[in-house]
DNA sequence: CGCTAGATTGACTGGTCAGTCAGCCGAACC
DNA sequence: GGTTCGGCTGACTGACCAGTCAATCTAGCG
């Protein structure tokens, strides 16, 4: 029989420290949970990673870099910039959808830790940050959205609103069924670009 | 000579753990550098308090009533719904650019804390975000908001841009310069009530 | 004074865990 | 069958730190 083909336990690690972060939260989790949640002995876990800080990283890091590359192809697409940020604000919210736990994780973990993790990883952050901001930009060159506002800044707010949502689901604070994810991003778009106020009937249209 | 004017270490030690926390994150925090900070012996801290949990709990619940009441004031004026969204933010703004340690803290260490302390006050981090929610409502029904966005959902827009922003500045990843700060007040409101298209030309004004 | 009570001290304890290490097991290859 | 080598094991160690406590100090009070 062929070398059994890779049982791969260095994956079934990092998908149970995935579980264990999320349940426990990162301080809490002992290594020892991972090792026990994957099946595995303790020892086993620093045959694949250097450390539990280590695991962290990666699971962030291997996440992370979807976002950005789907931001950057959201960006270079020629949809209006409307649906340039609905583009991102789908891919977050499908990622939470999909893999809550690890979106968990990587928002209260990281994204959220201003100490450690967060000033680590502010570089690959602020990638993601910069890409909404460019979006926006784009779109005020093309005079689509107004220029009096600073597209950093609106993709600061962008970002806020949609973090805060997951963090709303995270609590368990907000509901989360399917159609409430689909409001959800229908609504962010529609908020940040439209505003709450009503805008004047420039058409009866109905 | 009276009994010396409460020498009030108590509070001497909030103080420190405040700055300790903010530099080092509740959890890396020792309670002998709270201790050490205060110019105090260790023991005392454990007089004071029952644990270095009952400390954060205390700073949060401190400033977050005065978050609450200012929030229930300010819904209660008779001002258009959009200065009373500028009454909140001018207000969050405000108490982190006096006290940007604790606010960070209360940030980074208690809103935005899925498992432990962010669990623990949930109820009363709800009330601070339901007052908006309520703004919201009410403006809604007095027609000066469009009413087909869930108040809810616009308050956590709300807040998300603003605890974005603060996040912003504790990572030194957006300028805070005195103008910065009430920039970025105007901004929020401008940006949530406004929205990033422009508006159709209703009034050729100028 | 002598007494009481609260404030203050800091050495010490008990428990927890990240990370180490000496060695085992089994597959391939000779 | 022996040898090698990577995956794999889990008991153990060393450091760290929250919280305790017995002792000391200080101030008012009779």
């Amino acid at each position: 029989m062929a070398r059994a083909p890779a049982p791969d336990k260095r994956r079934a690690i990092l998908d149970a420290a995935i579980t264990v972060f999320a349940r426990q939260g990162f301080h809490t989790a002992r290594v020892s949970d991972v090792a026990a949640e994957a099946g595995v002995a303790y020892g086993l876990v620093y045959h694949y990673f250097d450390s539990k800080d280590q695991m962290l990283n990666e699971l962030f890091s291997e996440r992370w870099a979807l976002l950005v590359e789907a931001s950057r192809e959201i960006r270079q697409s020629d949809a209006p910039p409307r649906d340039k940020l609905a583009g991102v604000a789908n891919f977050i919210i499908e990622s939470y959808r999909h893999e809550p736990e690890l979106m968990k994780v990587i928002i209260v973990e990281v994204t959220r830790a201003a100490n450690s993790f967060g000033r680590t990883h502010l570089p690959e952050i602020r990638q993601a940050y910069d890409l909404v901001a460019e979006i926006v930009a784009d779109a005020q060159e093309a005079g689509e959205f107004r220029d009096d506002v600073d597209p950093n800044f609106a993709a600061m707010v962008f970002y806020g609103a949609i973090e805060q949502l997951l963090t709303g689901w995270i609590f368990d604070s907000i509901p989360s069924a399917d159609e409430d994810y689909e409001r959800a991003k229908r609504l962010v778009v529609e908020t940040i670009c439209d505003g709450l106020e009503p805008r004047p009937v420039d058409a009866v249209a109905g």
